[in-house]
DNA sequence: TTCCGTGGCGCATCACTGTA
DNA sequence: TACAGTGATGCGCCACGGAA
C-alpha cells in the first residue's frame, strides 16, 4: 500500500532535485531512501522517476503519485493540526482556496515559511472550490481566495499581491518556437491543453483570443504540469500557463513565447470577507504570498 | 577524483502467534 | 496475562559502478 512516508518522500524528491538531498531532508541516509523508493516502485510495478536526470524527472506514474502527495499532505497536516488542537477554536485556522491548479508549486514553501513564523497558525489548503471559491467564501467554507478574477458587488476585500506572466509554451519543432511573441490570430484553431477548466474560464481565451475574436482549436485537458508539458514538447497542441510553472519543465525541449508584443500580465488578488474575525491572520499571511511573488519575479 | 545511485548484508524494532 | 519465538520491516554500513 501506499503510504504517508512514501508521498513525503516524493515531495522531497521534488523539492530538492535528487535523492541525496530528498535523504537530508528526511533525515534519513540515501542508501535507505533508495531502499524505500525502490520498495514502492516493486509494489506499483513502475518506476517513479528518471534515474541519473539532473534534476530529477518523474515518470507519467510519479507525477501522478506526486499530485496525490500535494493534495493529501495539506489535509493531513490540516486534520492532525485540528484534532491536536481538539476544542481550542479554530481563530488561528485559515482555510485557503485556490483558483488557479499549478499554485502548488510555489504555495507549499510558503505555507511552511508561514507556520514557522506564526507558530499556531495552520493553513488548510483546498482545491474543492477550483470553480466556486468566491461562493464558498461567502458561505464560510473558505476564509481566503486566491483569485486573478476579482467579482464586484459581494461583501468582499481583494488585496492585490503581486502580478504574473502568461506565457505560451510551444514545441521547439513548432513553427511558432523561433518568435519572440505570437499574435491571437496565430492562434486561430491551434490545439490548446490546459487544465480541467472551461474554455471561458481560461485568462489566454477571456484576456488574449476572445477580445480579439479568436477561438482556438479543440482543447485537450490535463490534470498535471508535468503531464501538460510533456504534450506540448510532443506537439500535441500549445498551452498558456504563469511563467513559475514553466520551471517544472526540466528538460523537454520547449519554447516559451509572449502573448502579443507586450506580454499578458496578469495580477493575483487575495480575496477575504470584510468583517472576518481573522483579519489579521490573514494579513500576515497575504504578507507572506506577496514577498513569495516577488522572489518570483 | 568526486558525487550519486544501487545492491548485499546485518541489526534493531515491532507485530503476531503460540504456550504456560 | 505474560512471555518467548518468529517473521516482516526499516534502516545503516559498506562496497561497487557509472557519470561528470
Amino acid at each position: 500500500m501506499i503510504e504517508l512516508r512514501h508521498l513525503r518522500t516524493l515531495m522531497a524528491l521534488k523539492e530538492s532535485g535528487s535523492l541525496a538531498a530528498a535523504a537530508k531532508k528526511r533525515f534519513v541516509t540515501q542508501s535507505a531512501l533508495s531502499h524505500q523508493i525502490k520498495e514502492l516502485e516493486t509494489r506499483i510495478n513502475s518506476s517513479l522517476f528518471v534515474r541519473k536526470s539532473k534534476p530529477l524527472t518523474f515518470t507519467h506514474e510519479g507525477a501522478r503519485l506526486l499530485h496525490l502527495a500535494e493534495q493529501i499532505l495539506p489535509q493531513v497536516l490540516a486534520t492532525e493540526y485540528s484534532l491536536k488542537q481538539g476544542l481550542k477554536g479554530d481563530e488561528h485556522n485559515l482555510a485557503l482556496g485556490i483558483e488557479c491548479h499549478s499554485c502548488f508549486r510555489w504555495l507549499m514553501p510558503v505555507i511552511e515559511r508561514f507556520k514557522e513564523q506564526v507558530y499556531d497558525a495552520q493553513i488548510d489548503l483546498s482545491t474543492r472550490h477550483l470553480f466556486d471559491a468566491i461562493h464558498a467564501l461567502e458561505t464560510g467554507a473558505l476564509d481566503l481566495v486566491l483569485t486573478s478574477d476579482p467579482v464586484l458587488g459581494h461583501n468582499i476585500a481583494y488585496q492585490h499581491l503581486f502580478d504574473f506572466e502568461m506565457k505560451l509554451v510551444v514545441s521547439v519543432d513548432n513553427p511558432l518556437a523561433q518568435a519572440s511573441h505570437v499574435t491571437p490570430a496565430q492562434l486561430a484553431g491551434v490545439n490548446l491543453i490546459t487544465y480541467p477548466v472551461p474554455l471561458a474560464r481560461l485568462d489566454i481565451y477571456k484576456h488574449f483570443l476572445e477580445p480579439a475574436g479568436v477561438n482556438p482549436g479543440p482543447q485537450k485537458q490535463c490534470d498535471l504540469t508535468s503531464t501538460l508539458l510533456q504534450r506540448v514538447a510532443c506537439n500535441d497542441g500549445v498551452a498558456a500557463l504563469p511563467s513559475w510553472s514553466i520551471k517544472e519543465a526540466y528538460d523537454l525541449e520547449l519554447a516559451t513565447l509572449n502573448l502579443g508584443v507586450d506580454g499578458l500580465k496578469r495580477p493575483l488578488f487575495g480575496a477575504y470577507l470584510q468583517d472576518t474575525s481573522k483579519a489579521h491572520l490573514i494579513k500576515r499571511w497575504l504578507e507572506q504570498v506577496t514577498l513569495q511573488g516577488q522572489q518570483q519575479e
